[in-house]
DNA sequence: CAGTATCCCTGTTGATACTG
DNA sequence: CAGTATCAACAGGGATACTG
């Protein structure tokens, strides 16, 4: 058996104490919630709720205020409005407001906000996988 | 030139209206923040300030409370147990109280928890590659 | 050592109503 | 149509102190 107290289960790429899958460099070795830790911003993007949904309609293409409250009824104005402020201030997404009367604008992902798709993959992936092993708590197969 | 307007930009496996990469089932169809959506799941199992540094600890082996905490200095007590005791809820991890005085509890991550490992990892690469991009807004190489 | 119990403060969310 | 303003309700997190 291997010793199990300290050197972990199956890191191979430790270095200095550290697993460098996951802690590739420094700005990983925080012991403090840094908004500078790679992870941090990752999840200040996909953060907050209704947040992932927007970015689902987004990733399918431009949309307007009034077609994403449609696609998403119970998310209100203000939220909505609120949750399209940041994603633009954090450059995610664009948007481009037509002239005249009534108004219309229109919003897209930026190029940045396109690098956050397999990150939402990889969250359905995991989500999924979760409930596929805690909904076969005991049984391995069917009866 | 391709339309714009609709059919998103480059997604090949659209079905319904749907991206399939990005929707592979109906629970990721909802016009709602579902807890049952895969990716609300996984969301919740890393959520919340402090767990991707707890889980990154974890995922350096077991650890006692009183390892956590001195890994986490700024962690207090209340909050470290609070994460303890969800992801132990939901069967992320695992703890083994050995009896007698002082007590002493070791806690490990469990199968499930250890399928978080891809996800913290590429939530560290979507972190980076944001910070490349907005850092990177106007320039491309230094002077 | 390993927690739990309070208290408080702040940020987030949602409902409703109003404006350009 | 596309938002903003205001307010009420709630949950999350931290400081401190206490217990088995």
């Amino acid at each position: 058996m291997v010793s199990q107290t300290e050197p972990a289960a199956g890191n191979q790429t430790v270095s200095n104490g550290w697993d460098r899958d996951l802690v590739p460099d420094t700005r990983g070795e925080t012991r403090h919630p840094e908004p500078t830790c790679p992870v941090e911003v990752a999840l200040a993007a996909v953060g907050g709720r209704w947040t992932t949904l927007l970015l689902r309609e987004l990733m399918h293409g431009p949309r307007s205020f009034g077609q994403l409250r449609a696609a998403l009824p119970a998310l209100s104005a203000k939220v909505l409005s609120e949750r399209l402020t940041r994603l633009a201030l954090d450059e995610l997404i664009e948007c481009r407001r037509q002239k005249g009367f009534p108004s219309h604008t229109v919003y897209r992902l930026t190029a940045a906000g396109q690098t956050l798709k397999p990150l939402l993959i990889e969250l359905y992936r995991t989500g999924d996988a979760l409930l596929r092993e805690t909904s076969a708590h005991c049984g391995r197969s069917g009866t």
